[in-house]
DNA sequence: TAAATAGTGTCTCTAAGACATTATGTG
DNA sequence: CACATAATGTCTTAGAGACACTATTTA
């Protein structure tokens, strides 16, 4: 058919002739509680894999975008929503899903926990804040491979000095705060004094009003500058 | 069906009975040549975008591996083969192609062109090296938003010491030719003793026997430590 | 005034960048 | 010996990490 143009070819076109992996999204929600860091886990409600834990995630809608299907996934299993993602990577082993061929894209989130309160559906049941140190040691899919890749890629980013940090904290918070999250992410002590100096040099903070009191000296309250229009990466 | 078992439950699954997206793996090629950084493109031979230019790249097989599906479409359409390729990232906006819904994941590779012969096939015709600095202003699908990310990862990993110059260098070479390979794609001159203290302190590298001789002082041959077993990230 | 946390400066070491001369081949 | 490219070292600057004391509040 050398001579048809491209809008009767497009008019032809069946993508059903094909045969198609399906294509998922999977999300891993970090935070920070209770002194450890926590992933947001579902314990599933439906075979494959019924009863043991998952990645929030699902299957990307005909005409939705990656990034809305990760968000809408998220929101349906967990209730957790209007937060950013980060896009990690694409996992797509043939194996990986014993239903059909299923390649999923992976995001990473850094969020505060406290004003999100979690639900549970038929499909998904059971949403829960899971320490890292404590993950199942059988997880759904390959889902134990993606958290472990996705760990490393959250402490990379927060060393770096990315903007995946921002969600994490509130509106205005004390620098002993902010180290206190780094600690406990990188799983590491850091030296008060360097670490003050780094922050400031990487210019991301900016003064708060006001100061955190309490029996002690008062600290002074800051909080991320929004880099205007900065591209997510 | 609360009570069947995941079994029967996977006898019954119809991935069919779901409307889904497909998906394709889309390759950048990048080599040195004529001292220019140039990207392997293929000039479409069919709809949609026929006549267009376009990353090699293709649909992936129902049981066929992300990266193995790159590299069958790199040999297919360019005879490109046997090379090492880096997942970048997935692309997906809902109208990148006309036919239907396709998510596609980008890989990003370095390589020498020497031995390469590229091949033209009915339905990816004319695979052509183009430099990047006259890359056509419209290419098909968002093929050069994703080439223009891709120019990025790469740069950015060449600068940062990964092993992604590994397969531009020959078997053994001089630190003249691996410093113009280096300031070729990173657009800018680079101080020889700098470049070098550099290459040295990176721990990647080691003598190589012989010297290259010329009409000038004959120059030490290396070649690249492979890091054992060292991961692909 | 005791308890608790905030806030601060210097030294050392390493890496990056600027910079020019000598060395060793070939024709 | 002219030409071409190889090879090499020092200084300066910036950032990372080690390290300890003073300041300010409340109870």
């Amino acid at each position: 058919m050398p001579g048809i143009s491209e809008r009767e070819f497009l008019k032809e076109y069946k993508a059903e002739k094909y045969e198609r992996p399906s294509v998922t999204v999977d999300i891993m929600v970090f935070t920070v509680k209770e002194g450890k860091l926590h992933v947001l886990l579902i314990k599933r409600g439906t075979h494959p894999f019924r009863d043991m834990f998952a990645l929030p995630g699902g299957f990307v809608g005909p005409h939705e975008d990656l990034e809305a299907a990760a968000m809408r996934e998220l929101s349906e299993e967990t209730n957790v929503k209007g937060i950013h993602l980060k896009q990690f990577r694409a996992f797509g082993k043939p194996e990986r899903d014993p239903r059909t061929r299923v390649i999923t894209v992976a995001y990473v989130a850094l969020i505060r926990s406290e004003h999100i309160r979690l639900i549970s559906r038929a499909d998904a049941a059971d949403a829960v804040w899971t320490p890292v140190s404590e993950l199942p040691e059988k997880m759904a899919f390959d889902h134990r491979e993606i958290l472990s890749q996705g760990l490393d890629y959250l402490r990379e980013k927060l060393e770096y000095g990315s903007d995946i940090a921002f969600q994490v904290m509130p509106e205005a918070f004390t620098l002993s705060e902010l180290q206190h999250i780094y600690e406990i992410i990188l799983g590491k002590k850091m030296d008060k004094r360097n670490f003050r100096k780094r922050m400031f040099s990487l210019g991301l903070l900016k003064k708060a009003k006001g100061k955190k009191t309490g029996v002690h000296r008062p600290a002074q309250l800051f909080s991320f500058k929004r880099k205007a229009g900065a591209p997510i990466r």
